[in-house]
DNA sequence: CGGTAAATTGACCTGGGTCAATAAATGTGG
DNA sequence: CCACATTTATTGACCCAGGTCAATTTACCG
């Protein structure tokens, strides 16, 4: 679904929230119209369902990789972990998101995924991925796009990682989150449910806990942001982006090239 | 070309190297054997050339770009450069590389690729990528799965950067390094060329060139390495694959669930 | 053979890590 | 709704891996 039924939030009036066929066409229509037909086919791909309790691991390194899913509500993160024990925080997921896709080419998971909250997934099988890629063209396509993009959001995170300071790479998690959370959830302004411990926040930006700390009030003491518990607030987005190194990397997309539909 | 004539090498007997129709055939012909159609269509990408002198920039960050390349001999590299001046490596390329994909999907290119040698360049234009997707549903799915086992990649370096020493970096580059030259000349043991600087490795691997200095010292003094000019010997392949937290990513591989070749 | 780029090395400095002690927040069972 | 248990957040004191600066040396190049 589009919207997390937080209670927090009052972006929908009613506590019924409606459950789209398929998130993952949601996402991919937000780059171009899909057709009915494959509206259809990228529905098939959420026909049944899974629910994970926080905490919950639906991929564990180094086990046989069959599945892939589709989420469809709540969060969740991949990571690894190195043999000095540390772990790195690859990615966070959000509804809508392809979780395991790295399924498709390894027979062992190289990557862990767990729950980050109580979460919604749709399971398929590699052959599903495979008939949508031989009876829609433009779907294979768009899938590739996707790849890139998220090619690029990687990419961003590695000249961060290895070319900016703790302050930037803290300013741009925060940015991250609220984009990826936006894309969710279109009536995210400023503030935002953060959803991550300091450690998890480290964790994904090569710090430590307690630097990330020293640099959330960094960021609070120079009015760029403001904190009540697990909420952040945005106070100079132009600022905090300049800090941030930031690119918006679903910006100035070019698919004009794209096949027709079928 | 499967190998790039450098004389040192004893490669290939004679001073004529054998180029190949289509380099990322070849590439792609690793994972599966391709149909004599799926390598015709491949090589209509490579149907042009343009040859680039060491340190020509092939892509300029910001530019429009418009094309993409498969690259046929020669190596390159792509970085992006971040406000405060520094730069960060992304990408080693080689013989058989797909060049400046990210044209696919921005309209301006997101970073650059500049030539680290003399090099050979085939470029084509999306509608030529689009063509192949639809009438080659296997090569899109091919290109799916290499871009997944270039997002393992990418993110192997990411939990580098973010959780591994200066050692474990270095280590690690020099035996990325050598694989993936080994991809395109199988002759290549235990002592390769590394070509690339002390400050390019430094823009790789998040450090300066001062410290890739002092670690390459350490490794030698370890007897894990040797060096004789740009050429590196491995002296202890898994002390090096150790201290490395090095995974080959593209083994263990799955692709039984690819669709029909045409 | 000069001239420029690259590699080396030493001396010294700092951003971010480590350790440890508290304080808040969040859960949990009753 | 309360008392206790477990995470998470915060802060201070101190340390070190890797950065900075600067001086040579070595390799490469026309």
């Amino acid at each position: 679904m589009r919207t997390v039924p937080r209670p927090a939030l009052t972006s929908t009036s009613k506590g019924v929230f409606r459950v789209p066929a398929s998130c993952f066409a949601d996402r991919l229509g937000d780059l171009i119209p899909l057709s009915p037909a494959e509206q259809a086919a990228l529905a098939r791909l959420e026909e049944r369902e899974r629910h994970l309790k926080r905490g919950a691991v639906l991929v564990r390194e180094n086990d046989p990789a069959p599945e892939m899913f589709i989420l469809r509500a709540g969060s969740m993160m991949s990571y690894v972990l190195l043999d000095n024990g540390s772990r790195q925080i690859l990615r966070f997921l959000f509804p809508g998101d392809m979780v395991a896709i790295t399924g498709l080419v390894y027979r062992d998971a190289p990557e862990n995924v767990i729950a980050l909250t109580d979460c919604t997934v749709a399971p398929f099988e590699k052959p599903a991925l495979s008939r949508i890629v031989v009876e829609h063209p433009r779907l294979a396509a768009l899938m590739v796009v996707y790849n890139q993009i998220e090619r690029m959001a990687l990419t961003d995170r590695l000249a961060g990682l290895g070319r900016s300071s703790a302050k930037a790479r803290v300013a741009a998690i925060l940015l991250e989150i609220r984009g990826r959370r936006r894309i969710v959830d279109r009536e995210i302004g400023d503030s935002f449910l953060l959803g991550l411990t300091q450690e998890e926040i480290g964790d994904a930006t090569g710090l430590t806990s307690v630097h990330v700390n020293r640099m959330f009030r960094q960021l609070e003491n120079e009015h760029l942001i403001a904190r009540e518990n697990g909420r952040v607030t945005i106070l100079d987005e132009r600022a905090l982006a300049r800090t941030a190194n930031f690119v918006n990397r679903y910006a100035n997309l070019d698919l004009s090239w794209l096949p027709e539909p079928r």
